[in-house]
DNA sequence: CGAGTCTGTCAACAGGGTGTCGACGCAGCG
DNA sequence: CGCTGCGTCGACACCCTGTTGACAGACTCG
């Protein structure tokens, strides 16, 4: 798990031209993703698109799947970023703190709607893609459980059921909705409206009235 | 869509061989389906399993997807039926009303796991399956958005977002939640206490607070 | 400066899956 | 009794994946 950042490639004493294949497969996987499904693309339409042969791919990546997780790596990566930067900075208020964290996560992922969608598929047979979004959920359900104790300690919060179970609700449910809004699906909420919807669900059920 | 019940195949005098291979052919998909996943199941395991050859099956089915869309139009008539039940049960009070109604949805789902995961795997790639599911999903939502709408009518429940946006993010959080649980998934929810754990969102949500 | 080694490349193959075609047997029916 | 059509399957065409083995060019070190 985790590869592409592990995949350091070692002492590159003046062969360029390595990397820029490796870029040239990244880069054809992302267009190809915003054009069809992760099924729909083969193997070799990577390996064509960045003009090799099928055989060469496999030099660069063992499969298509590890060129997805390459992919996903650096969404998530920054994902994680902007919500560390949410939590940290100042707001004005708890709403507005929560707000920004629920946007910060989702502005990644829809920034990289073809990723998205494409890991979202192959989570559904591929044990690695799954591994790697739960790894990101469980992290993010961590931390919300961990926020909720705060503001349960504070005395802003009421007590409920365990933080973690509520946790683990609002965090699926960010993911399902996100997904179903960005992926147009029936049902669904507009792009734009759905962190404002999503953000009710959180303080009516963190703070038990939408105005703790 | 909804394929299985309108495979009425016509006059049949005196052939109920053709009956019994396709009943054989669907326990057969849904024993295997518990054994492995949708993808790791052949169209060849499926015929073997009912004990016909390959081509023999597509006489009876156009494709694997085709015997999951007969499976799953099993469970989810199973779950509307119950769900018609648990809204029309006299419930003590509404909170137990709303306990019911997501239990009645959720059992079904759960009793036949096979099916409800091979369902959720297939859905990634499957059209028809994505059809079929968002349908169900969109009833789910439509008649949720309408009991929501009348709490608030009676003035039970605080005014907010609108309530078919509340209603498609409800529904769809529990429709993840149940599926991490009944799979097993981490994080997640034990399967016996994922509705309890909704009821409290939806209660919290819908009403503001968890004692309406 | 030439032998060795490493990166990068690909034609060809093996294997497994799907869906189709054409032949064939075996009912019931006129 | 011979026709019709359901049910059956062997064999085929096709597509996709991942591997093997041979080979080219460049760097590197004695």
């Amino acid at each position: 798990m985790s590869e592409s950042t592990a995949v350091a490639r070692g002492r590159r004493t003046s062969r360029p031209r390595g990397d820029e294949r490796e870029r040239a497969i990244l880069d054809t996987a992302e267009r190809l993703l915003g054009e069809r499904s992760y099924a729909d693309v083969s193997v070799d339409d990577l390996a064509r698109g960045a003009g090799l042969s099928r055989p060469t791919f496999y030099f660069y990546f063992p499969s298509k799947e590890a060129v997805l997780l390459a992919l996903l790596d650096r969404v998530v990566a920054e994902a994680r970023a902007r919500r560390d930067e949410a939590v940290t900075a100042p707001a004005p208020g708890v709403e507005d703190r929560w707000r920004h964290v629920i946007g910060a996560i989702a502005q990644p992922f829809r920034s990289h709607l073809a990723v998205t969608l494409a890991a979202a598929e192959a989570r559904a047979t591929s044990a690695a893609v799954r591994e790697v979004w739960n790894g990101v959920m469980e992290r993010f359900v961590a931390e919300t459980a961990a926020e909720i104790e705060a503001e349960r300690a504070r005395g802003h919060a009421p007590d409920g059921p365990p933080a973690r179970d509520l946790a683990v609700a609002l965090n699926w449910m960010n993911e399902r909705v996100l997904h179903s809004a960005f992926a147009g699906e029936r049902p669904g909420l507009a792009a734009d409206d759905a962190v404002e919807v999503l953000l009710t669900v959180w303080l009516r059920t963190i703070y038990g009235a939408r105005t703790p």
